[in-house]
Order: structure tokens, then C-alpha cells, then sequence
DNA sequence: TTCCTTGCAAACGATTTGCATTGGA
DNA sequence: TCCAATGCAAATCGTTTGCAAGGAA
């Protein structure tokens, strides 16, 4: 369930900053527990679970509060959640903050890996979707690829 | 959570031959419940929930031995479990039953849609998928483009 | 003071499992 | 006959919520 990969990182105290500024608009406060996970997810590559953020938060912080802090910061837009195969929650940065990308996902250890693709083949993709979702007289909002399969490790 | 399109459906009973041989070769028997379970499945569009399969099979089947179906044909490689927005599981054909195909996922109310490309979007798509696999040296076993927004009921 | 936030414990809901019964090859 | 499949009820487990205490504006 751990994760690795490159991508543009900006300056911790930025993203702290974008974050603040967005949770302002929505009137809740940037708490000193919501900042320490939303720093976890930023140094993190792919989806992170409650039960895992726990074990990263040295400071051990009970699950319903954490759980209400992922609540919170999905709800304001920092976050986005997703589910992995066994159906348990994963939170990770909102594309606007972590990046547009897509997912290798491992069907063997349900590792999730994060990946960018080349200018070419993301509007290649960004076109697909939107030509699709126009079909559908779909309002598209986002689109990723999950490519499932085996991972280096497991095969 | 409903949904509609079009896509390639088999005969019903050379359906049932399909998925009889491969739980035979599993080693799991194809009753009654099990077929019942698939040809609800083939019948729809987009992936269902056990309680809305529930409804749909009209006789009353319990929640205990319907799980139990969906496990035994999920395990079979007859069905495709994912998990929507809320975290519950839905269970569709597996690809080489029901087609290979994409999702629309509407944020609003959690309909998911399925749709098929055309020829050459796919094979664009399986090539960067592909890529993309062999870059991390990973072994693709599929891929799916998920496309988010807010379908045409609810904008 | 006034709300928002946090802890703790209890409540929930989807899914799973133990066990006894039923049914098909 | 014999083992897989099924029902029912109880158990799990991730996640949510009620309520009282703590904190920031």
C-alpha cells in the first residue's frame, strides 16, 4: 500500500497559504490538525487512508477527528477522496493543489501510484473525454485513467 | 443511480453457457441465485449495488447469500467489482462478458454510465495506457478512463 | 461571549461469517 | 451419500455522530 513517484512539488508554505485562503472562503478555520494532514498527503505520492495517516501523524490524533478533518477539507475542495479496492476510504491533494494525474493501480498489494502524462498524450486523452461527455450531454468536470495491473514489486 | 446506453449484448443463453463453463472450471456450481444474479447484471447498464440488486430480484433473496453470490462471481473473474462515491460496491460483467467500456460518473447523484469509444480513441487510449505501464514497469492487465461531472438529469 | 473544533464513546451501515439446513450431482 | 449452497442471526469494521470540554476570534 506505499507509493512512489516524481512530481512538481510547490514550497510547503505556499500550498499552506492556498489552502488557508480557500478555507477562509469557506468559512472553517485552518487548524493546526488539518494543516499536519494536508502537509502528510503533499509529501506523499497517491491516496492515503485514515488508518494510515494516523500511523504518519506521530502525534496520535483519534480517528473521528481525523476523519472529520478529511470531512471537512473534501468538502472545502483541498481534498478528494477515492476508494480502493476493498472499498476504504483514500484521501490525496485536489488536482488544483497536488496536479493533474492518473493512477497505476496494483491488483495484487492495491498499491496506488501517481503518473503525469506527456503534453501530447494528456490533450490526446483531454480530448477523448470531452468529446465523450459532449456526447453524453455530460458536463465534465474531470476525467483520469486507472490503469490496473501488476506492480514491479508483486509480479 | 440509474443509467442507459447501448452496447453489443450476446443471446442470453450463450451468456449463461460462458459463465457455466468458467465457475465449472473454477470448481463452483452455476445455481439458480448465481444465474440470477448475472442476467439481472446483463441487463442493466452501469454497475449495481447488492440493495439495488435486491430490488430487482424480485423473489427475496437475502443480503447474507446475495454477497455470497457476488463474492463467489467476483472471484470467478465473472464480475467486476469497483466502489462508488459513498464507498459502496457495485458489481458489473467482467470485460470479457460484458465489453470492454468507460465510465461517466456524475458527482450529483452517483449514476454511472457506460460508454465504448470508437476505434481509434481506443486504441489511442490503449497505446498511452500502454506506455505509460511499461514506463513504470508495470504489467497492465486493463484500464478504465473514468469521466466526472454532472450528468444531464441533474444540471 | 460565541462559535468552531476536538475527544471520547456510542451509533451506523455495508459486508462478512458461524452454524445448522437444504439441495443438487 | 456428500459437499457445496443457502438462510438467519450475530459479528466485523470503516466511518459517522451526539454531547460535553477546549480554543480562537
Amino acid at each position: 500500500m506505499t507509493t512512489s513517484s516524481q512530481r512538481q512539488t510547490a514550497p510547503a508554505g505556499e500550498l499552506d497559504d492556498r489552502v488557508a485562503l480557500r478555507l477562509r472562503q469557506g468559512g472553517v478555520r485552518y487548524t493546526g490538525g488539518r494543516r499536519r494532514v494536508v502537509r502528510s498527503l503533499a509529501a506523499v505520492e497517491g491516496p492515503m487512508s485514515a488508518a494510515e495517516l494516523t500511523e504518519r501523524l506521530d502525534e496520535s490524533v483519534p480517528l473521528s477527528s481525523l476523519y472529520r478533518s478529511l470531512t471537512v477539507l473534501a468538502g472545502a475542495g483541498v481534498l478528494d477522496r477515492s476508494h480502493d479496492a476493498s472499498g476504504v476510504a483514500r484521501f490525496e491533494l485536489s488536482e488544483w493543489l497536488g496536479g493533474h494525474h492518473h493512477h497505476l493501480v496494483c491488483l495484487e498489494c492495491g498499491a496506488v501510484d501517481d503518473v503525469d502524462l506527456n503534453e501530447a498524450d494528456e490533450e490526446a486523452l483531454s480530448t477523448i473525454a470531452s468529446r465523450v461527455a459532449v456526447s453524453k450531454s455530460f458536463t465534465e468536470v474531470g476525467h483520469r485513467i486507472d490503469i490496473e495491473g501488476i506492480c514491479s514489486k508483486c509480479s
